[in-house]
DNA sequence: CTTACTTTGTGCATGTTGTCTCAACGATGT
DNA sequence: ACATCGTTGAGACAACATGCACAAAGTAAG
């Protein structure tokens, strides 16, 4: 596969595909462009997705449990294994062969399991006191689904979901082109 | 308010902030900052989200109902007033106020209700062909959750939501920090 | 009115990102 | 063996974003 192929394919040019694989290495081979298997491997390792990592979830809400029965999680090496919620009336009821937790044994369960990565789908006012504790109990990286900016050290990466941001951005764009014409 | 408390309350610099302002107009008082409400306001407008906008949402699925549920939806202006679905068992159903509609009547219930945007929670395989009859329907914008590139006009903007990609991202920050170490 | 103080908006320097171009290199065919 | 073709990887260059510094402008106080 050409790197102009590639770039077809991710939308982008084919000097950009090869300016940032080169970052990494030197893929291709000239004359015969990369061999997409080997490209595929390669990126994974990469990535860090070649491995499968241990995920908590807090919030048993209904962007919990969306996220919690997406297939494509598992299939990417995405393992669930502990689900967290404040409400007393979910706390020991099941998901799958999850058992929904109190927020009161995060830390225990936390160790206990190996967690590697905490989703948060809690409401804005709770995310912060949460992802402090991960934190604290030592947690390498959070998914923040609430709509405030997370206070963490910086060893910690953190990525934001913000759906009504990304209706936002649309209705921008939107606006532009229209005052374009 | 000065631009050096709007630069830490969005983990920037204060000329950051002023450049980015400046881009659209003139909105502080030398001597005295920023009028936050002011401000917002004018904010709001440039950004097109000072109006509400009609949103249809197809696929009644996890994320259809997570994202239907969503009260700062609704709360920021994105009406939902339609629901789409192919699934004949959840056809006729209802959700709130909205009952769920058959694809087939796509385009009619479109116009009907004056849809601007479309918010795409189904799997990839049906994702393609929705956003053309969408584009086709006249569509302002697509929202979109399946994992992959749509092939639209482009006039009309789109955003992808990609929950896996987050995840993934936050893999490679996690490895990257540990390598460094 | 004048002076001291605050804060914006912008020109300038710097760093980062994307694009263009081309020599180096491997494969293929004569 | 040699020339030709296709493609990479990297250096040069242009566009863009970021950070700094300061004049302009407004406030407040004597």
């Amino acid at each position: 596969m050409s790197s102009e192929e590639l770039a077809a394919w991710g939308q982008t040019t084919a000097a950009q595909v090869r300016k940032d694989l080169s970052h990494f290495g030197s893929f291709g081979k000239r004359g015969l462009g990369y061999q997409a298997g080997e490209l595929c491997e390669s990126l994974r390792t990469l990535l860090g997705i070649d491995r499968s990592w241990k995920v908590a979830l807090v919030g048993a809400g209904r962007i919990g449990l969306a996220l919690y029965e997406y297939p494509a999680f598992r299939s990417r090496g995405y393992d669930c294994v502990a689900i967290f919620d404040s409400d007393p009336e979910k706390i020991g009821t099941a998901w799958g062969d999850q058992s929904i937790c109190s927020l009161d044994v995060f830390e225990k369960v936390m160790e206990e399991r190996g967690v590697e990565l905490v989703i948060l789908a809690i409401p804005a006012d709770a995310a912060q006191e949460v992802a402090s504790r991960a934190v604290e109990a030592g947690v390498n990286g959070i998914l923040n689904f609430a709509p405030i900016r997370l206070n963490v050290p910086a060893e910690v990466p953190v990525e934001d979901v913000n759906l009504v941001m990304e209706l936002e951005a649309l209705s921008f764009q939107i606006k532009q082109r229209k005052q374009d014409v």
